[in-house]
RNA sequence: GCCGAAGUGGCGGAAUGGCAGACGCGCUACGUUCAGGGCGUAGUACUCGAAAGGGUAUGAGAGUUCAAAUCUCUCCUUCGGCACCA
């Protein structure tokens, strides 16, 4: 009698080995070709729930399956460990945000280990330490240096309750991405890094294998739009400046121009509105201010906005236009000022409805007579009521206009963009601190490298006040200025977390260099990444911000590449209840339970087999035992058969079979595999372990035969299941380990099948089924098609007009 | 509102123009000296039929094709992303 599976026992024994061997160790120097296989590392909130798991397993897998065939792989892991939901917890508990953070981290580092990933803990990166966060300063200081670094006045997002700035992503529906709280806006004095100066080039993946839809996302994310810049005339004696600038993609409209809106915050308002509108005018302001800018962009909401009692000159055909404001113009998109029209543009038409506004038609719709627009007509036509541009086609106006504008000097074509520039600026104690110091004689000035890394100190006072609490603490703040020598202050900003997650993967390949953020060589050798796996909701930030850091570094000579990611897959999210698993909802499955009942390796299969990695799914545990039982199935299986040390039959007849199988299920396993698709590389192999249980039974196969099968099944299950992998192979009396096995290698010749099942239709219909050689010639097919009673039955008496013949496949009779 | 993805048994899903429902869960029956979420065998879309066998079926409707879950169009539903971008 053999002892039954007991996974604990054996998770926890092999995990030892595996880990006092060093068997997963990574070699710079081996030889071997190098695999990069990268995983998103998780923030440190606290316990790995079930979608930590369902990230981090099937990567572990495809990881496993690339060593076994004979890479030399990179499967890092590390923690992303600064962000303000540690600060909140330290606030909430009265501890200090790095004790919870590195309690949280020890806690994650067991269930990762519990997982029994190949990650070599050596190069383990914790982003909030000293000699990680060093490395993040001196990134930040080369972007200053490089000129992509800048401080500026803006308004910025502020939650109340969090009292912090937020990104623009960080707000969700105006709330606060964590806690919810209403967002309003506040200015500020802030870093930014020039991300839009790659803003071409990051709508680029021209090589990359990342799927169409992040592709997508981020094209949109950088909104390119062509456009032209034209100049309306300004005639206010008091007034400097003698124009205002808009930005129009549509200058085949601009002779149907009705009215101006510029945005509220646009600096002309103050100076253009008059005493009588001046009230007014102020009211809406203040409103606007009180508007988050997610607000202001919501299409739920009414149009509105303000006459500012001033009027501006077209250019184009000398007509005065009223100036107005509104909340949906943007200071920070275009010029900020925008030209109506009414005729052909939604919004526009809208506006110019509500307040009883001209509206001009000049692109004009077919058959058009001079009627009155019931709507914007947004479509091309040909241009009218526009002097000598008249009757040209509005598509080919706009180059015509704009030529026209460039040649008049009253302006330019240009390009716009949506992106914005990247905010680091974070008015928090948990970050990395921002390397500048201000001095009342010599400005900002950057610290210099050797000073590095700027220590966050651990006893800081880290209350919300509203501004950042380092700026509480003398220690930190006082300081002497590099250039001069004199008394200066610190930055008290810290950074945006974006900026650790933005290089984490380089410092993955040189994870202990303490002469600079990354050891050249080694970056060489291992970037770009081969695969990055991770969640859809990293597709445009932190996708974002690490393209903008290596396109940086390349610039600066730093780095030979361009594209940190080579190949991009995003796995599902795995919900609770339907609902994105979540603390406050109280929905979050822990994996621990799953994995002391039924083992890593079950749970591992499990999460592989529910269905499509790139679909995710609600977490329903009850097939779970399913995978348990196909484990205990193979382990009864093998360990019978090795107890009864004969079970094969000499001279049986049935191993040409086997044989086929075995490399027809290599084939299919190993392509499973490098498309990840691991639900069906799961029931391929649970075909293949339910043969061979047939074939055992039977004793119709060869023992050399069988024995060999049950290895190739092994070692194709080793990936999915190490440690019972593992177990059964060392039982079976095989060499240590079997992770360093090769991957088996099918045979194409022994994968053929000598007999195919021939489909034969009438009418697309399914009549027969015939099992014929597989290299049957299309007339002997069709042939046999016709010979068959059962499909004569639907033959007979009928024309048959024609024979479709899909070679190996099947044979449709068309008849009449 | 726009963009994208998806919709298949009781359930997760398989099949990417060519046998719909692989594999697994659940369920049913039988067997097993079966204490246990054990093991084994058979069955399990709907429908007509005693059976052989037939018909119907991949959100709904049309179309293309010898052949459609798969391609096209319209509509419905769900999920994800974006947010007046001038």
């Amino acid at each position: 009698m053999i002892e039954k599976y007991n996974p604990m026992e054996i998770e926890a024994k092999w995990q030892k080995r595996w880990a006092e061997s060093e068997i997963y160790h990574v070699d710079d120097n081996n030889p071997a070709p190098k695999w990069y296989a990268l995983t998103m590392f998780p923030y440190t909130s606290g316990d790995l729930h079930i979608g930590h798991w369902y990230a981090m397993a099937p990567s572990d897998v495809y990881a496993r399956f690339k060593r076994m065939q004979g890479y030399n792989v990179l499967h890092p892991i590390g923690f992303d460990a600064f962000g303000l939901p540690a600060e909140n917890a330290a606030i909430k508990r009265g501890i200090y945000p790095k004790d919870w953070t590195m309690s949280n981290i020890e806690n994650m580092r067991r269930q990762l280990k519990s997982l029994g990933a190949i990650y070599d803990w050596d190069r383990e990166v914790i982003t909030c330490l000293p000699e990680y966060y060093k490395w993040t300063q001196w990134f930040f200081l080369k972007l200053w240096q490089a000129g992509l670094a800048y401080r500026a006045k803006a308004p910025v997002n502020w939650c109340p309750n969090c009292q912090a700035v937020l990104a623009n992503e960080q707000v969700v529906n105006g709330e606060c991405w964590r806690c919810e709280t209403p967002v309003i806006r506040r200015d500020l004095e802030q870093w930014f890094f020039r991300i839009t100066k790659y803003a071409d080039e990051l709508m680029q993946h021209e090589g990359l294998d990342w799927p169409e839809r992040i592709k997508m996302m981020q094209s949109n994310w950088v909104g390119r739009s062509e456009g032209t810049e034209i100049s309306f005339a300004l005639d206010y004696p008091d007034v400097e400046e003698k124009e205002i600038r808009i930005f129009t993609t549509r200058p085949d409209t601009v002779f149907g121009v009705t009215f101006m809106v510029l945005a509220p915050e646009h600096p002309l308002v103050q100076k253009l509105t008059t005493n009588e509108r001046k009230a007014e005018v102020d009211k809406y302001i203040d409103k606007t201010r009180h508007c988050s800018e997610i607000e202001r962009l919501s299409t739920e909401r009414k149009k509105d906005g303000v006459f500012t009692g001033a009027y501006a000159i077209n250019r184009l055909n000398g007509e005065r236009v009223p100036i107005w404001i509104a909340d949906y113009v943007l200071l920070s998109y275009g010029t900020g000022a925008v030209m109506a029209v009414p005729a052909h543009d939604e919004r526009d038409f809208a506006f110019a409805s509500k307040y009883q506004l001209p509206v001009k038609v000049v692109v004009a719709p077919p058959q058009w007579d001079g009627w009155l627009l019931q709507e914007a007509y947004v479509e091309p036509g040909v241009i009218v009521n526009s002097e000598k541009f008249n009757g040209i086609e509005s598509r080919a106006a706009k180059t015509a206009i704009s030529e026209y504008i460039e040649q008049q000097n009253w302006g330019k074509r240009v390009v716009s963009y949506k992106l914005r520039d990247w905010l680091v600026s974070r008015q928090r104690y948990w970050g990395a601190p921002i390397p500048a110091i201000y001095c009342d004689k010599c400005g900002i000035v950057p610290v210099p490298e050797k000073d590095l890394p700027v220590l966050l100190p651990d006893d800081a006072e880290f209350k919300p006040t509203g501004e950042s609490p380092l700026k509480y603490n003398q220690s930190f703040v006082n300081t002497t200025c590099p250039c001069c020598g004199g008394v200066a202050r610190r930055e008290t900003d810290t950074m945006d977390t974006f900026m650790c997650s933005s290089w984490y993967f380089i410092r993955y390949t040189s994870p202990h260099f303490v002469q600079g953020a990354f050891d050249s060589e080694l970056v060489k050798k291992w970037m770009p990444t081969d695969i990055y796996t991770g969640g859809a909701e990293h597709a445009v930030m932190h996708l974002f911000y690490s393209r903008f850091f290596v396109k940086a570094l390349r610039d600066m000579g730093l780095v030979n590449f361009s594209e940190p990611f080579q190949r991009l897959f995003n796995q599902g999210t795995v919900t609770h209840d339907h609902q994105k698993m979540s603390k406050s909802k109280g929905n979050v499955v822990n994996p621990d339970k799953y994995v002391s009942e039924l083992g890593a390796d079950t749970v591992r299969a499990y999460l592989m087999f529910i269905g499509p990695w790139e679909q995710g799914g609600d977490w329903d545990d009850s097939g779970i035992y399913g995978l348990s039982r196909w484990l205990g199935r193979i382990w009864n299986l093998v360990l019978e058969t090795y107890e009864e040390s004969c079970y094969g039959v000499e001279g049986a007849t049935a191993s040409k079979e086997l044989l086929r199988l075995t490399h027809q299920t290599i084939r299919r396993v190993t392509e499973d595999m490098d498309r990840l698709r691991f639900n069906t590389m799961i029931s391929t192999l649970m075909e293949y372990s339910n043969y061979l249980g047939k074939v055992h039974e039977t004793g119709s196969v060869q023992t050399v035969d069988y024995n060999e099968a049950i290895c190739i099944l092994l070692r194709l299950l080793a990936p999915t299941a190490p440690h019972f992998a593992e177990e059964v192979w060392s039982r079976l009396g095989c060499d240590y380990s079997i992770h360093n096995q090769r991957w088996p290698m099918w045979d194409s010749a022994l994968a053929q099948d000598d007999e195919i099942p021939l489909v034969v239709q009438v009418n697309g219909k399914v009549r027969d089924k015939l099992m014929v050689p597989v290299n049957v010639t299309e007339a002997e097919a069709k042939k046999l098609a016709l010979g068959s009673p059962k499909v004569q039955v639907f033959t007979t008496d009928k024309a048959l007009l024609q024979v479709i013949y899909v070679p190996g496949k099947l044979v449709n009779l068309v008849v009449k």
